[in-house]
RNA sequence: GCCGCUGUAGCUCAGCUGGUAGAGCACAUCAUUCGUAAUGAUGGGGUCGGGGGUUCGAAUCCCUUCAGCGGCACCA
């Protein structure tokens, strides 16, 4: 038998036969670590103990104090755990697929009923019996038709369809928990018992396509989530608890922000304090657009569908846009019209006004544009994800040449605005030609050669996305986390060089003939309802101070102060802070709790002590403590916290 | 759009197997002028998402419809 020489981590090797599992590696090493041993990492492939290694290779035996291999193989086992327990609970139910998935796992199952609640219960019961049975796992390569015999016979159709899927170089792989078996890629743990059984928790039931696929059966979701122990789960179940505090349809009502009706799924009702961040956030914007060389324009609501069909929208979206239709009754002729979904039509129509010279390129377009997109019903979320939203839209139309720079400035543009607003760090993913697109091969490859050019000369790192580029060209996402850790899509940067082609846009170049421009869409907060949702989720609500709508109130204590509070609002006011005064016959301890509970940044107090010493009380909010200042340096510093950052 | 769940006062929620609805907070009135997260008393308020049906009788059962929630699919 040939040898072998296995390199390990500490830079040590040994020469050993060709066809050892890292499970008799680490048995030779120590008992010990033979029982604590989970998995191995065998040339930087996550690999199975019972896997034979034929080559020489790099090792490194894994425990459970290998963070990412042991959560990997915990919520792999436990998603085998679960299918068992659900074919051993119900007998007639079919398994197909179970991957691991951000905190745990889900396995899908064929099942006329659904999962109901108390089920969980019964299946959790019995995975705990499965993990304490400590049943060894064993894995096995069949070659496929054996696997197809065998899915024939015991009737599990998904498998086979599966087993298609599997490319015909890869070994199949048939793995036993016990006696309950599965066709599995692994790698998975030595036994069950290596399963920590009180650190993970059955979540929730759902349906799922078939393969994610809508033209297939829907089948009955499962959710776990698992962890190394028992603190981590408890961990989790605090960040469930963050998040839902957070929540932007709770806190909206709380503070009064906005609210939303049956009459108008999907829009948004503003309230006077939603509303003053609204227009808050949008006049920063404005004034950021402005100096970053953008003119703003404003474009109609209602477009006959001449235009959609022309830009290519109408083929491929008119299942959810607002149609209009005029009838004879009310026009020459029948003309059927749509709420725009997007504006850079419209863009291309003032474009195209008059002649444009090269010397107008870069030309940047800006609109606050307020669209309308028939969103399906199940996919609206609180203002996250509405009907009726307004983008801070633009669009650049340049030469070739051009993008770069201009890529260049937009990130520019979008790194100050999410500092401005509180994001210190964004990530960025390139977004390549998908399956169903228009313009050429040759088109693409010059367009998506071109913006990857763009990104690379600014240096800021970016990931590829395959596939999830526009239909009409590739574009970079602009991804922030938030304070709790959550990823959110925001800004976007598309290179276009199909809609002024549709639209007939043209510029005289330099060599006085007619040319093509580029169409560059871009957005940085991508729509105001939806960024003030991130906003508030991010803050808990607790907005910087210069979006926060109401930024101080001034409470009385005793009536006496009632004048001065009024002349405290007055000077704060004057100073452009948004003030008001609270002068209830009410204890101020019902006071500060009551706009603490507004999320009111600033209580400023004033008792007896306060008018003669013509002073104010600070409290922020959240603080416990509280400063005595002047009320012309309070009304100096609010006022200048007050400010935009871009004015500051 | 699909699957499941939910829909009772402004908010959060109770209301068992059908017999014309209840709590806390909020609100109003009165008293209290009280120094940093709820002062006390009294009072008003809903016909139970909409429509239809079963029944002597429905918030409670059935059908249908709308909306919300959790996933899936979608996201120009």
């Amino acid at each position: 038998m040939s040898q072998i020489t296995l390199t390990f981590p500490d830079g040590n090797s040994r020469d050993v036969p060709a066809g050892i599992t890292p499970g008799e590696v680490a048995a030779d090493i120590s008992k010990s670590l033979s029982k604590k041993a989970i998995s191995a990492t065998v040339n930087g492939e996550h690999f199975d103990l019972a896997w034979p290694i034929e080559a020489d290779a790099s090792i490194a035996i894994n425990t459970m104090q290998d963070e990412a291999p042991a959560l990997e193989l915990i919520r792999h086992d436990l998603a085998h755990v679960m299918a068992r327990a659900v074919q051993t609970v119900f007998p007639d139910v079919k398994v197909t697929i179970g991957p691991v998935r951000d905190f745990g796992w889900f396995y899908d199952f064929d099942r006329q009923e659904p999962f109901t609640p108390e089920d969980l219960g019964a299946i959790e019961a019995e995975m705990k019996k499965i993990i304490n049975a400590r049943d060894p796992v064993r894995t096995e390569i069949w070659d496929r038709d054996r696997v197809r015999q065998h899915y024939t016979d015991t009737d599990e159709p998904y498998k086979i369809e599966l087993l298609d899927r599997i490319p015909g170089d890869e070994p199949i792989r048939m793995y036993w928990h016990g006696d309950w078996q599965d066709m599995c890629r692994g790698p998975h743990l030595q036994h069950t018992g290596q399963i920590p059984a009180d650190a993970f928790k059955l979540t929730r039931v759902s349906s799922a396509y078939w393969l994610g696929d809508n033209t297939r059966p829907q089948l009955q979701r499962i959710y776990g989530v698992a962890f190394r122990n028992r603190d981590d789960l408890k961990k989790h179940q605090q960040f469930l608890e963050e998040a839902e505090a957070r929540d932007h349809r709770r806190l909206g009502r709380e503070m009064d922000l906005y609210h939303m009706q049956e009459e108008a799924p999907g829009q948004v009702f503003w309230h006077p304090n939603g509303w003053t961040i609204y227009t808050t956030l949008q006049d920063y914007m404005r004034r950021r657009q402005r100096a970053g060389g953008y003119v703003e324009v404003n474009t109609p609501q209602v477009v006959d569908r001449k235009l959609w069909e022309a830009s290519g929208h109408w083929d491929k979206y008119q299942d959810h846009m607002f149609i209009v239709e005029v009838d004879e009754e009310h026009a020459r002729e029948k003309a059927i019209n749509a709420l725009k979904p997007m504006n850079c039509p419209c863009h291309v129509q003032i474009f195209n006004q008059g002649l444009k010279s090269y010397r107008d390129l870069p030309l940047r377009m800006a609109e606050f544009g307020s669209c309308a997109r028939y969103e399906p019903s199940g996919a609206l979320h609180g203002i996250m994800r509405v009907r009726g939203f307004t983008q801070d839209d633009g669009h650049i139309f340049c030469t070739e040449d051009q993008i770069q720079d201009e890529c260049a400035k937009f990130i520019a543009f979008l790194t100050e605005t999410y500092a401005d607003l509180g994001f210190e760090s964004f990530d960025i993913a390139f977004a390549t030609r998908p399956e169903k697109r228009v313009g050429s091969d040759e088109s693409w490859d010059h367009v998506e050669g071109a913006l990857e050019a763009a990104i690379k000369s600014t240096g800021n790192p970016y990931r590829v996305e395959e596939g999830d580029g526009s239909f009409y060209g590739p574009k970079l996402d602009f991804y922030l986390t938030d304070a709790i850790g959550r990823v959110w899509q925001c800004g976007t940067f598309q290179v276009d060089p199909n809609l002024p082609e549709r639209l007939g846009a043209t510029y005289i170049g330099e060599d006085s003939g007619k040319h093509r421009p580029y169409m560059l869409h871009r957005a940085t907060l991508g729509s105001f309802e939806r960024f003030i949702g991130i906003l508030i989720e991010n803050s808990a609500g607790r907005l910087p101070f210069w979006l926060a709508p109401q930024q101080v109130v001034v409470a009385s204590i005793v009536s006496e102060a009632d004048d001065y509070v009024h002349e405290v609002v007055a000077a704060l006011t004057k100073a452009g802070v948004r003030a008001s005064a609270d002068i209830r016959n009410e204890k101020i301890n019902y006071k500060v709790r009551e706009h603490s509970l507004a999320k009111v940044p600033v209580i400023l107090a004033i008792g007896r002590k306060e008018v003669e010493d013509r002073t104010v009380t600070l409290r922020r909010l959240g603080e416990k403590t509280t400063q005595v200042i002047e009320l012309d340096t309070v009304t100096a510093d609010l006022g200048m916290e007050a400010t935009a950052p871009d004015l500051r």
